[in-house]
DNA sequence: TATGAATGAGTCTTCATTCAT
DNA sequence: CATGAATGAAGACTCATTCAT
């Protein structure tokens, strides 16, 4: 099999054990079940687990920043971005991308590279949520008002704090609750806008 | 030694150590460490690891809460809450109280009990901060229009997400930018009361 | 309590764990969980637990030789015999002795002292099964013939082996044939005495 | 190394120690230790303790029996059976067959499971020291009279409570007494056939 | 490239034993 | 006499990692 391809492999089965089975249990044969490959291949990909951890952050990251790039970016309206939000949502709830994330910042604690990667990806999407911000306050009242790189900080804490709490709950009525919420904020912004 | 003492020695061990190193180097013996005793004395008062992390988490939600309860009940004023609200998550972070809720929170991905306790727990939280916005928003123009339990329920999952960013941090200066904003905010919005 | 009283609960919560745990669970805790007393008590009465499993070698085989030595003795018709036997090894069954030795026998094997105390007491059951049986055969043709010593020991090992046995079996239905067959074979013995 | 060749030196080792320290000194380290590996080894085979002294009590037992078949089968002489037995049964001793087997009953108290394994075991021998017995008996006018299967289970009753006392003796010489007497009676039991 | 057997360090947990009360 | 809190050693078991194939 190609190399890079069976790398990815190892990412994705990372990603899906760290979701579904949590941090303390991602041990790599758990991965390698998960995968359906032996536990070697990944010492053959990887220097050891701290090292597939690293790359998974980065990995995961980056996937789903290219979805959401591709489904927000050059939105004006508040509106339809809540509406795009709510769907990339379900996504990585289905995926496990958050839950994986959130993971990987509970075991950050224990490990300095892994928190540098993870500061490093999650700066990339605070990034990513400040133009997103900045592009609907344009031409708006707002804009000069609004502090916007604390509110993309917020933004992407709040994101994570509410995969969370979603892991708690059994439903995940919450988010849809928060969403609809969201919208309805989002349609009193769109109103200021200048017609 | 007094039983209920030491008991209470063991549960702030496990909050330190939590905090400290990560749910997954919480063990037995470090917890030991961290607390000065032996670890055989954790499984003296406590059935086996999982039963002293769900102890853990309501003993430190809900010393946590009496502590914000004292703070804040009362408050009219969004810019006192905040102020106040500022010097407690100072604590919070000294302490680590919420670091070790947050790891507990990773580590409930394997324990359904423990998701069970952090889920009560987490939703005495948001009835609390619900109780607070109401408070804040009586006699004010916004009281029809806020949708208090959402907004709370964001309030908690703001809170876990920053203190989740903030791990990630060498410097703590993101929450402070964040209160200093929510500051301006708050002042906004005490300008709405009728004097 | 007087101190004697207070040894001979432990002895007997020694037995009862024993025979119902086997060797490997009967801890001090267990063994002081059986008889409601502190753990303490033990050590207090003997010195370690080694020292409490010999004199529970003692005491339990002691108390048993009495009651077969009253039931017994004097016996001079076989069938009387067998009947007497099928009796008390219920009573073993019921109270678990034969059980406890069998788990002590076990044990022995890596303690010194305890496999002596336990040749000691199973040398006297093989005398007293010579003197049974010697009761049996006097004034029969077959005085001289039967190797009394040999068949005494078979005897004993018989009796502990149907015991491991049954141990294994959910009914108690093979000791029950085993006596009716011996109480055919003693009608047989007895018909060649001399009226 | 093969698979099936690690396992065997795993079995090998347990019945070499459940023999000489028994069942309570019977740790995976002590077992590693006999056979010479990383207790590691025992786990990577068998899923724990248990299924190892399941395997154990399978693997022991069907040796021997093959052994004994060998020997045994097709026998009409009760002096030639009691002379093999009498090899056989040094054997045992050398290498500890009977006593492993004895102490894995000793610990079936404390499991279900290989209570049943150890039943299905000991019914196995039982039946073929029946097909034996009537092999013996056969055109003999013992054979209506005898009930080889209360025989049978004496037998095997016997064969195991022989092995507990000779446990207890420094010496091995109730044992040899024992066969000494058995073969007198076998010449007895010769006389009876029919020439 | 991939596999799977093996290892040794480290984890949770139990337990005999001690000792202050 | 008895209790129950505490300890430290040891046991079962897991797991990252290596290595021969």
């Amino acid at each position: 099999m190609a190399r890079a391809q069976t790398r990815d492999r190892v990412l994705r089965a990372a990603v899906r054990t760290l979701a579904s089975q949590g941090y303390a249990r991602t041990t790599a044969r758990a991965i390698a079940r998960t995968g359906g490959f032996a536990p070697g291949v990944i010492y053959y990909h990887f220097t050891d687990l701290e090292d597939l951890f690293l790359a998974t952050a980065r990995f995961t990251s980056r996937a789903r920043l290219e979805r959401y790039q591709a489904e927000i970016n050059g939105l004006t309206s508040a509106v339809d971005l809540v509406r795009r939000l709510r769907r990339l949502y379900a996504e990585d709830g289905a995926e496990g991308h958050i839950a994986a994330v959130q993971e990987l910042i509970a075991a950050a604690t224990s490990s300095t590279r892994l928190a540098e990667q993870l500061r490093a990806e999650t700066g990339i999407w605070r990034d990513f949520a400040e133009t997103v911000l900045r592009g609907l306050l344009a031409n708006t009242p707002l804009a000069s008002v609004v502090p916007t790189r604390e509110l993309a900080t917020a933004a992407v804490a709040g994101y994570l704090g509410i995969e969370m709490l979603s892991h708690l709950e059994a439903d995940r009525t919450a988010p849809d609750a928060l969403f609809d919420a969201a919208e309805r904020a989002a349609a009193l912004a769109d109103s200021l806008h200048p017609q």
